[in-house]
DNA sequence: AATGAATGAGGGTTCATTCAT
DNA sequence: AATGAATGAACCCTCATTCAT
């Protein structure tokens, strides 16, 4: 029965996903299996702890993205708009509004860093072709992309119709990345923020800071 | 005990306005009275629903960033300079942290509504400056502006210091506002939310969307 | 300013026999210190403890219950009829709606074990008049009397209209009084309640047996 | 585990006929999961509000009480002992107890209404047979005998114990049932309750009428 | 003497997690 | 492997009582 499994397992990873952008972080875990179709027990079964299901969806979002990253390089001859691309399809498919409901609980495990910097990676190459390009601000750095992408893709609230604020989140997205292009402009306030520091980030902490 | 009271309830705002921002919208009660420094009682002689609460919160902060706007047209002779500031300091005082966390359950009350429009009419006036000096793009609209806000202020999450995260949300406000300098570029995708679509998010819903 | 005082203390008993009848026994003393137009710490002075005004409603019913035997005594030559008639008016006042919900948390104070022996002896006076006149059935006491008027006075329960509650109250206490007629019935189960028994009832227990 | 889940049910509906009688209808749920052996989180399990266990608990007494209505009919020749007896069932079953307790947090269910009507034919059954014989007054009706119930099976108060409680209110109940019995008596005051009366006393409410 | 603010214990309810079937 | 019942800790809110003004 590893078909039925496997199949109960990505039901779960696609409800969880679901819940945590329509209910938010708190979205009861019978929820989720409601949304999948399954008994709490078979949710726990999988994911014996709230933890493992968060990566599970993490993962999942990063795979996702990091496909999106590779084909905008391999499609888009053009270094900026490989780099527009990509940002919009990275809010469309929501990893700000997962990521960031999920990111402090998430603890550093394998297959998570390694879809992180997976991810990283393809980031860091959309960039540095856009700056060969000088089509980039060089004051802004990879990490910045990652960021903005969450702070865009975060729903605004409950109370806005989820298509309008997609609609938004594009339209100030575009904004910004407008503000990206090169210019004569000043250097931006603030330090950058290395992989390095991304990955402290995930590091496990003592101070249960939940939410 | 009128004296002591007013400052209970002063004590109580604060607290509150700093848990929602550290804990989220769903912040225990309990802990925003340890915070004020005050028994769970008195919280709740103050603010008997948690709504109220929520508003007194919404109110303090509006009252605050439309005095900062006020404060920006009045000082800065440079329009596009005006508008930089303003945003700043609203990102500064968190009014995006709390409002959105706060919009789905405000239902729509006098002074909330006041404040407001009282704050609408002042980034508006900041707006319409800059596009009489043309260092505006044409394009974007007032609610953009205060939707963007909310975008930047929110934490990216309770990992992450937060005064590192304030340093980074200020750096991308940057970004953003240098995508907003008036350019020949092409129209932005997506409708113009009008004053109007705003109030009409604050009306009270039927449908207990909660988070 | 003791005329005031006198006042207040009055408010109160009169707010509170109306607080019990209307909203039980739980009745929040908030709502009774509002009922009396003071504030709750006036209440607290007057009644320092809640026992002390349950108290001072039962002595206050039992004084005016005691003049309506004592006025049927005087003024009924016919002595079932006089009972007829006490037992109605007792209804009215509501003494067993009050008498029940106190009973419990009274406790036995001078003041109010001299009204209750006060009201004992007038329903005696009342009883043995009937069995002199051999219009009373002789297998009840006087206990019954009393606890049969708890039981007719108290609210079916807050649906049913106070005004029709009560119709219904005096209804079937008719229907009870025709039943006390002497007969040649064989006599009724269950012992009789004794004046000790009653007074037993009021001793302090140590058993917390809250309601 | 259906076995199981079933018999934690009969349980708690056990125990809260118990606790309700006991300790009043604001009786602790926690007490109730006591006295079951459950955990409160059990017991909202099977009762996800406090109105479905109290219905659950009216409709488990209705059953009974009808029950013994049915055999009342059947086994007793003579109609007015047989009304004798059921009231006295009826009474030991604590019908009146429960009954008032929560008439008011009811609402009106198709499970609970149905028993109601169900123990409304068979009450009305009773009386029938008893005016046919002639051995009934005529001026009172079935309504008269189920608030009648309601009336005697109430506690007198928690300090009085239950067992001599129940002795007195079987003895009170004679009285009563003795008042029933046909005579040439005036007709009683107030007017009659008929079963559209009793069952707009189930309607829901509005004005949050509680105790 | 009157007031009303402050306190905190207690009861209602939800939900993450465990466990028996 | 799947299910869903049971558990209890945590949070919400109310109200009796105390206390400062």
């Amino acid at each position: 029965m590893r078909a039925d499994a496997q199949r109960n397992r990505e039901l779960l990873v696609t409800a969880a996903h679901e819940a945590f952008i329509a209910t938010g972080p708190n979205a009861p875990l019978e929820e989720v299996a409601r949304r999948a179709g399954v008994g709490i027990g078979t949710l726990y079964r999988h994911f014996p702890e709230r933890t493992v299901l968060l990566r599970a969806v993490a993962v999942d979002v990063s795979r996702r993205v990091a496909a999106e990253a590779v084909a905008a390089i391999d499609e888009e001859p053009d270094a900026f708009a490989a780099l527009r691309r990509y940002m919009h399809r990275a809010l469309e498919i929501g990893i700000g509004a997962v990521m960031s409901l999920i990111a402090d609980e998430l603890g550093a495990d394998e297959e998570t860093m390694r879809w992180r910097d997976e991810l990283a990676s393809a980031q860091r190459q959309l960039l540095e072709r856009a700056w060969r390009e000088k089509t980039l601000r060089t004051d802004i750095d990879f990490a910045d992309i990652g960021l903005a992408i969450v702070r865009f893709s975060r729903p605004i609230g409950p109370r806005l119709d989820p298509d309008l604020d997609m609609e938004f989140a594009h339209r100030h997205l575009d904004v910004f990345i407008d503000g990206l292009a090169a210019t004569d402009r000043d250097s931006l306030p603030g330090r950058r923020l290395t992989l390095e520091d991304m990955r402290a980030l995930n590091e496990p902490t003592t101070e249960g800071n939940e939410r």
